[in-house]
DNA sequence: TAGATTGTTAATCGATTAACAATC
DNA sequence: TAGATTGTTAATCGATTAACAATC
């Protein structure tokens, strides 16, 4: 059929790149922060690598798919491959961030002093007791739920940590969709059920502890 | 070489299984017993697959490292299977842990009740903060970093979560390994340095946020 | 019985690694 | 120049999927 070839071309353009490799470029980049901590002005792929547990070859492929950051014979400049990699991941700017749940977790979460240099700030944040609406959080004011879907909007917030009990994260994951939401970081230890669109992250202490369990063993 | 096959022979009965699949086993648990909560008392692969956005035939593979848990026209079993990977994971008892740091973070991990229904129990928490110590949280006295070495080996500690600034947690795994951990959940964005047969898992919100910012888009 | 679903084998797909020409 | 390291291609390895006989 001629003329349907155009699609294919875009296929081509677009270059699908695998979502396990943008699943570590975050892992690069902290670990160029930590070189970057250390004073290190140059690395390679090598030296990356053996600080990683990664392969050389792997960190020159998964870059490969975004260009040449590096130069033969010496490797990698730091701060530019930081950058690049900023870039890339789109945190070479700020995002505002919601944090649903104002319990020890949303407390943590509040005062994290991580997010900011590594391109995030919370700005918001909900709970659904009328005892914490109110309270104030590292200089925020803890908001009713039900403001969710004007708060969300009015502060152009994409991004939301659902710190509650498991529950009503279904619900409140709901809310905050309905309100715009397009990213999810979800602490409660259930599986989100959310329309295409829509990205979930997972993190789940007890996961990651059964993982090593296995090891450990009997 | 005659006789040397006893090795290989071995190697066939360990059957070496993929990490990966191991990784995904606590999800499955997860999701069963969400499906327990739910009083759904048989399910199959197939429904599995589609609550967990996973194909059902890697769901059957997975499990069939293990051995045969369903029934051909029926399915599984929640319970039994829910069971069966309670004892491949090694959580059909309940695990000692520590936890290193008593800022917001750790004692949001003092006080999750998520831990015991799913096999871990917070035994014991540390701080390097003279003013912390002897700090009662969640009922447990927060104790110094230097009783590290004690505590852990008495209490039959294997497993530790690591929930300290940055820039000591390099040197508080390093007491930690010393004094017989095997097990880090490292919450320090930051790679560990850690001898074979100790295992590190790490929870770093900010890759899971960037990971999603990348696909969220400029 | 007819329908459903397992456990497993073989086919496919995709990711990792090895190797090396290019070149700093 | 000699040595080192990139970016990329081809080879290998491993994981996922498709398919189906077995059987509940």
């Amino acid at each position: 059929m001629p003329g349907s070839t155009s699609s294919h071309e875009l296929d081509l353009m677009s270059e699908e790149i695998p979502d396990i490799v943008i699943g570590r470029l975050p892992i690069y980049l902290r670990a160029l922060n930590q070189m970057a901590q250390m004073g290190r002005e140059v690395t390679s792929s090598r030296e990356l690598g053996e600080f990683l547990g990664i392969s050389s070859a792997q960190i020159r492929k998964d870059l490969s798919h975004f260009g040449g950051f590096g130069k033969q014979g010496t490797g990698y400049h730091v701060e530019t491959l930081r950058n690049k990699l900023q870039q890339i991941l789109h945190v070479d700017r700020e995002w505002p961030v919601a944090i649903v749940g104002a319990g020890y977790l949303g407390h943590a979460l509040a005062h994290y002093r991580g997010f900011t240099p590594r391109g995030f700030r919370v700005v918001a944040v909900f709970d659904i007791d009328p005892d914490k609406i109110g309270q104030k959080i590292d200089g925020m004011n803890v908001m009713a739920v039900e403001r969710i879907a004007v708060e969300i909007p009015s502060h152009s917030i994409q991004i939301a940590m659902l710190a509650v009990p498991v529950e009503v994260a279904q619900s409140l994951a709901n809310d905050l969709i309905k309100a715009g939401i397009r990213g999810i970081l979800n602490y409660a230890p259930i599986n989100l059920a959310v329309p295409d669109g829509v990205h979930v992250q997972y993190i789940d202490p007890v996961v990651e502890l059964q993982h090593m369990t296995f090891y450990l063993g009997g």
